[in-house]
DNA sequence: CAGTGGTCTAGACCACACT
DNA sequence: GTGTGGTCTAGACCACTGC
C-alpha cells in the first residue's frame, strides 16, 4: 500500500500525524512516521540494547512500507547513535556496552597516550544517598521540589591520581535499589550499568562548561592546592523522548589531561 | 550506464580508486567516488561559498551516474556542513556567513539571554604581525619551524566587558596581505572574512579545554584578579582535505558565559 | 508554469557473516 | 548457501520556490 501511484483506495499517503485543525498542515513524512513506531518499541523495550532488531524486509512487512523505507528511518537512527547497523548481521540496539563506544560522553583525555593506555578509572563512592531534591535538582530534572532523587558522590582517578570529583543525581523511582556497591563494583561504563540493572538508557547530553576554582572539601578530596584551576562539568544527559534522567556536576583536573572536542 | 546489470561492455561498477596490488581492495562505493569529484570542485573554487552548485540532474549527467547517487553523495556532504541543501532552490556551497550558521564554531554562550540578545563581540585588535613559526606552532599547523605565519592577538568583549584573549597564527602565504583593519572592521565572523577575501574555508576544528589561570599580561588584558579561574581553549581549525589552516589559542572568562557542547 | 530538492517504490546485484 | 545490510538504478509523484 501507500505508494502515491497505488490504487485510489489505498490510506493516503503522508497522513498526518495530527489530524483536525492546525495553522501548519504538518505534513510528516512516512519514513518519519516509521522512524517514530521503531523509536516506540526502542522505548518500551520490545529490543533491548545489544540485541537484534528486526531485519528491514521484516519491518518492511510489518509497516507495510518498501524495505528503502524502513531503510531510511533506520539511517536516521543509527545516525543518532540509538541503533547500530553491522553488514552482515543486522541492525543492533546501540549499548554503552559496546566496545567501540565505550566511554563516548567522556571527553576528557590524557594529554599522553590513550584512553585505554590508562587501564581503566578507579572509582571510589563517597556517597549514595535518597535525598529530597532541592529545587534547581529538581528543575534541571524536570521533577519537583521534595521529590526523591539518589545522590552519589564519587571520585575517579587515572593512573593512581584522582581526577575528576563527580556528583550525581538520579530521579528516585527509576534508580530504586541503586547500591554503592553497584556503582562502584560494576565492570564497565557506569551507563552500561544503568542499562543493564534499571533500563535507562542515556541518548545524549548536553554540558555546561566553566573554570572554576576548588573549595576546601573540594581541593581535599582530589589532593589539589585550593587555587588549582579546575574544570567545571555540568552534565543533563537524557533517555529517550529527550527526558533527563541524570544531573551531573563535575570537576575535572586539567594538569595531566584535557577536554576533548570536535566542531563541525 | 554503470548499473550491475547493464551490459557487459559498460565499465565495471565499484570500480575502487586504487588499482594493482594492495592488500586491501579498497572498495569504494560509487557515491563516494562522486562526493570526492564533487568535494574537489569545491576544493579548487570551481562554486565558491554561497553560490548555488548544479542541479542534481546535472550532476547526474556529468558524472553518468543516477540520480540517486548523486543524491546519496550530497546527502554526506550536508552532513558535514560543506554544502546546504533548500528545496525548490538548490544545493548551495556552505558559507559561514550563512545567518543560519554563523558563529557555529563559537562555544561560548551567556548565562542569560542568547547570542543574538548580546548585539555583537566588540574586537579589538592588539596585534597582527608576520613573524616565523616556533617549533610548536609550526607543528601544530603542519608548517616548517621558521616558516612565515601571521599572528593576530585580539580582545572579544560582550556587552562591554573583554571576555576573550585570544592568540591567532595562520599560514603566511594563505593570508598575505592580512592586516589589522581587516580583522577588526569586517562585519560578521572572522571566518566569515577568510572566505571572503582569502578563499579558506575551515570546515571543521579540534578543541582542547583546560582551566588556568592567567599570567599577569592575560589578567590585566581581561581586567580580572590574577587568581581568577579561565577556560584555556586550543583550537586548529581545518580547511578541506583536513588541512589544518588556523591555530588558535583563546582565554575565555566563565563568570558570565559558558562552554556549551551537545554530546551524542 | 517549470525546476528544484524530497519521498517512495521495486528490483537487481554486491559485500559480508554465519552455518 | 542463506540471510543480512549496502549500493545502484529507474521512474513516479510530492512539496517548495520563483517566474
Amino acid at each position: 500500500m501507500s505508494s502515491s501511484q497505488s490504487s485510489p483506495t489505498d490510506t493516503p499517503p503522508h497522513s498526518a500525524s495530527t489530524l483536525g485543525v492546525s495553522s501548519t498542515p504538518a505534513f510528516s513524512p512516512l519514513y518519519q512516521q516509521i522512524k517514530g513506531l521503531i523509536l516506540q518499541s526502542l522505548q518500551i523495550g520490545e529490543w533491548r540494547p545489544g540485541e537484534l532488531i528486526p531485519s528491514e524486509m521484516e519491518l518492511a512487512a510489518r509497516f507495510k512500507v518498501s524495505q528503502g523505507t524502513v531503510r531510511k528511518a533506520i539511517d536516521e537512527l543509527a545516525a543518532e547513535n540509538l541503533v547500530m547497523r553491522r553488514q552482515g548481521k543486522g541492525t543492533f540496539v546501540a549499548t554503552h556496552s559496546a566496545q567501540q563506544v565505550q566511554y563516548r560522553f567522556l571527553k576528557l583525555h590524557p594529554d599522553v597516550g590513550d584512553l585505554a593506555g590508562e587501564g581503566r578509572a578507579q572509582r571510589s563512592i563517597l556517597e549514595c544517598k535518597r535525598i529530597r531534591a532541592s529545587a534547581e535538582i529538581a528543575r534541571l530534572l524536570s521533577l519537583r521540589s521534595g521529590d526523591t532523587v539518589v545522590h552519589v558522590r564519587r571520585v575517579l582517578g587515572f593512573a593512581g591520581i584522582p581526577t575528576i570529583l563527580e556528583d550525581i543525581w538520579l530521579p528516585g523511582p527509576a534508580f530504586k535499589g541503586l547500591t554503592a556497591e553497584q556503582m562502584a563494583n560494576y565492570k564497565g561504563p557506569t551507563y552500561a550499568m544503568f542499562e543493564g540493572d534499571f533500563g535507562v538508557r542515556m541518548v545524549r547530553a548536553d554540558e555546561k562548561i566553566r573554570a572554576v576554582l576548588p573549595d576546601e572539601a573540594q581541593a581535599a578530596l582530589l589532593a589539589v592546592p585550593s587555587v588549582t584551576p579546575l574544570l567545571s562539568v555540568e552534565r543533563i544527559a537524557y533517555t529517550y523522548n529527550d527526558m533527563p534522567m541524570e544531573l551531573r556536576r563535575g570537576i575535572y583536573r586539567t594538569d595531566t589531561h584535557h577536554y576533548k572536542n570536535a566542531l563541525s
